[in-house]
DNA sequence: CAGACTTTTGACCAAATAGTCAAGTAGTAT
DNA sequence: ATACTACTTGACTATTTGGTCAAAAGTCTG
């Protein structure tokens, strides 16, 4: 099944963004990567910024989806969220996407800060939504999911901004620890 | 007292790297505010790289230094610290000047990897310290200040990042509420 | 004052980069 | 087959941007 054009673009403009940030991204490049010409690239999207809306409102909020969609399917899904967390700087080499993209773009441009904090919403509520059934469940006490969900994705993107200075596995893990001990 | 050029230069472009982040920053536009041209900046800086690297080097780390010498000379050091950390959104109006550089920097470029990971030990070590003095003084129990200090810093990075996305007040107090009494 | 060193000027350059457009190709429905 | 639409090509443009340089101005010292 071969995938359209716009969306080899999207990934591409994804893989560049993440790597470079959305204002260091060079269009060229990500065009030479599908391997396709400019106007066929702004047929799609009427600019750079088109792109870069884009691949945050599929791309980074999909991701997010995705991968917590998962942690929720488990029979113990608090402890399955802190193995996820635990195995994030695996996937997440140049950091969280969303984080990244939100530092960078969130007091520059309004459209995207509209839509990073949309994206950040559809985060906050899957994790609580993990905490509910975690409650459900039994696995942990009762408590504010809301609340909660916010310290944990507080929590777990701080641990892995120092992660990514200190490269110090053993230290990320430690934190994630406390943190995971604090709700259970 | 009249600040030098090079002082000047810094200033400047701190506060355009911070709110534009490094690469989105423009040479000629701080050139502009200091009113100075060019080539009086590349006679201290030999590129817009070594400017930035002086930036993080001098100031970022200054500013941390600074703000929280003071938490330290304070009788209660620990409940001066969250006093401090939660008024941060009112000083830190485009987010952490430390993590937003590292996103942008830490994966693109070595030398701003090494020089920003320096920036976060001393920042580690300066709240590890309060933390020192809060045990002392039998503000909190004893804990394992590293470790802790890690923790506090890593829920406060996220908790300001969200604040930014959110601009909720309430939800930012609310987070270093939940982190302050963990440990007193 | 002379000579040396530091700092500043402002014009200039080369490269990078987002975006445009007219023309062509392929696919689809009638 | 015809005609209409969707997509692609590739050259072109305008602008931005980091960086250079030789000469001028200012400052400091013996």
């Amino acid at each position: 099944m071969k995938k359209d054009t716009r969306e080899l673009l999207i990934d591409s403009a994804f893989s560049s963004f993440y790597r470079n940030g959305y204002q260091g991204a060079n269009i060229a490049e990500i065009l030479k990567e599908v391997g396709i010409n400019k106007g066929s690239m702004y047929h799609f999207f009427k600019s750079k910024k088109e792109l870069g809306l884009a691949v945050a409102d599929e791309r980074i909020r999909k991701n997010i989806k995705v991968k917590y969609e998962k942690v929720l399917e488990s029979q113990k899904p608090y402890s399955t969220l802190f193995e996820v967390l635990k195995s994030s700087p695996d996937t997440l080499v140049f950091g969280c996407p969303l984080n990244k993209m939100s530092q960078e773009m969130v007091y520059i441009d309004v459209d995207f800060k509209k839509l990073l904090s949309s994206v950040y919403k559809d985060f906050e509520k899957a994790i609580a939504n993990i905490l509910l059934k975690a409650i459900s469940l039994g696995e942990i006490p009762e408590c504010d999911t809301e609340i909660t969900a916010r310290l944990i994705i507080a929590s777990y993107e701080g641990a892995l901004m120092i992660y990514h200075l200190n490269q110090d596995r053993n230290q990320y893990a430690q934190v994630l620890d406390m943190l995971e001990k604090q709700f259970q």
